[in-house]
DNA sequence: GCAAAAGTGTTGCTATTACACCCATGC
DNA sequence: GCATGGGTGTAATAGCAACACTTTTGC
């Protein structure tokens, strides 16, 4: 037995769709061996063991592109769950990890991390060769976040509604909203995220002034084009700006 | 090897002592066997290895109690460290290893915790048995933080770092400070508190004005005696009241 | 009586809230 | 011409920052 057995990366993926927020989950399959009949499916978080010779964070980046075809985004540790039983509190989790021929009293510790990204952006698909031809991970997708699987792996659960707290809190101290966001935004859009994320709304005046006295968000000399109503301001985010305005006044953002 | 051969937590323990802000730190100490010359010391975290069946946190408790002394206090986890080579950046680390016979590039990742209390209120001292008669940590002593010592075990320096930075932003959102404040307070004490983690000073009516209008902190029947001053207000914290205000209301403290 | 910390109010400024109408565009 | 989202100002209120003197006690 080897580090690698006893730690993982579980990832939570929030997804907005410029209408609503998301998370990716994979749905877990297991087949009967002889009737191909599905013994039970659930969701469960892209995740994976860490290598041994892996930093966490590449596990992650690792685990999210082999299960969703995601690549290339930032991604925020946000805590680590390792209780005794996280993997063998149901029935069908023991099912599982026999199965694959893991021990369901074995300890695994999880790091979580968590992220926000545009959920149209990417073509979701799993390319990771699956181990166990009866068994396996398949379908990554969006499932909207007031309407969450009641059937999940595991803790997995509980991992996904702490993961949503700290993106309800990062959002408000971080500039966690750019990262999704295109190069070019609309204030328009930028409140609707907010509005989806923090699941509030705000007055669209109260909200404008607000943000525009931020010297980071800074107007391009360019408009929306092809839309149906006056077109609007194009923005941009300046992450240099951030960071310096950041440095003498720790508490920005709304 | 075993779970508890790869999984390890450290604690960051900040007390204050009622003048500046400190931190626990154990001397990690290296003796020739022969001579009995020392080696090498240096400061290092009280932290150890989490045991195949006991929760992370549980560890967390243990390992104070065994090399500080220091029972029933609150942690909170901050962030988890896991770089590949984090046991083995620094000569002396290489040494202590392998004379503990453990391999320096094995891979450990370690949970971090950290907690404030009062300075004053503990006898410290070491209770484990320590296994190699010739290294040993020892010493349990409060460190100014703003004279950290420069040489630290691992990667301790900057775990402590990290974990600084997560207290000064906990302490404006949560009440932290309540968990090392007596039972009853003066108003003065808990300004005194906040200038020291935050370093910064505040308008004493100003700073009255905020927190006298949090429903949570209650004025007792009941004044200072025997001060050589004016004697001030008695209050506490209501920790039920709190809850109940959180829940409304997210964002409280300073 | 003096040292030491407690306690207290006002003012100007800044930020926040609440609120309603016209504008530019594509179809 | 109508549907769609963009864009704007003001007034009332609440919160924040800056400021100095008196009080009570122990010694």
């Amino acid at each position: 037995m080897d580090f690698q057995d006893y730690v993982s990366v579980d990832c939570v993926i929030f997804g907005y769709d410029f209408e609503r927020l998301k998370v990716l989950l994979l749905e877990r399959v297991m087949l009967d061996q002889a009737t191909h009949k599905v013994i039970f499916s659930d969701k469960i978080l892209p995740g994976s063991h860490v290598l041994n010779n892996e930093p966490i964070e590449a596990a992650a980046k690792r685990v999210l592109v082999e299960f969703t075809g995601i690549e290339d985004i930032p991604l925020h540790q946000f805590k680590t769950f390792g209780d005794l039983d996280r993997l063998s509190r149901q029935e069908r989790d023991i099912l599982w990890l026999k199965n694959i021929h893991q021990d369901p009293s074995q300890r695994v510790l999880t790091v979580g991390f968590y992220s926000l990204v545009d959920a149209n952006k990417y073509k979701l698909s799993v390319t990771k060769q699956q181990t166990h031809p009866e068994m396996f991970k398949r379908n990554p997708a969006w499932y909207d976040i007031e309407t969450i699987p009641e059937e999940m792996a595991y803790d997995h659960k509980q991992i996904l509604y702490e993961a949503l707290s700290y993106l309800r809190e990062g959002v408000k101290y971080n500039p966690l909203v750019f990262e999704l966001l295109p190069e070019k935004f609309t204030l328009g859009l930028l409140q609707k995220i907010y509005e989806t994320i923090l699941n509030t709304t705000f007055d669209k005046r109260n909200f404008r002034r607000k943000l525009l006295k931020m010297p980071f968000i800074v107007p391009l000399e360019e408009k929306q084009q092809k839309v149906a109503h006056k077109p609007a301001q194009l923005y941009r985010f300046d992450w240099k700006l951030y960071q310096q305005v950041k440095r003498n006044n720790h508490d920005i953002m709304l």
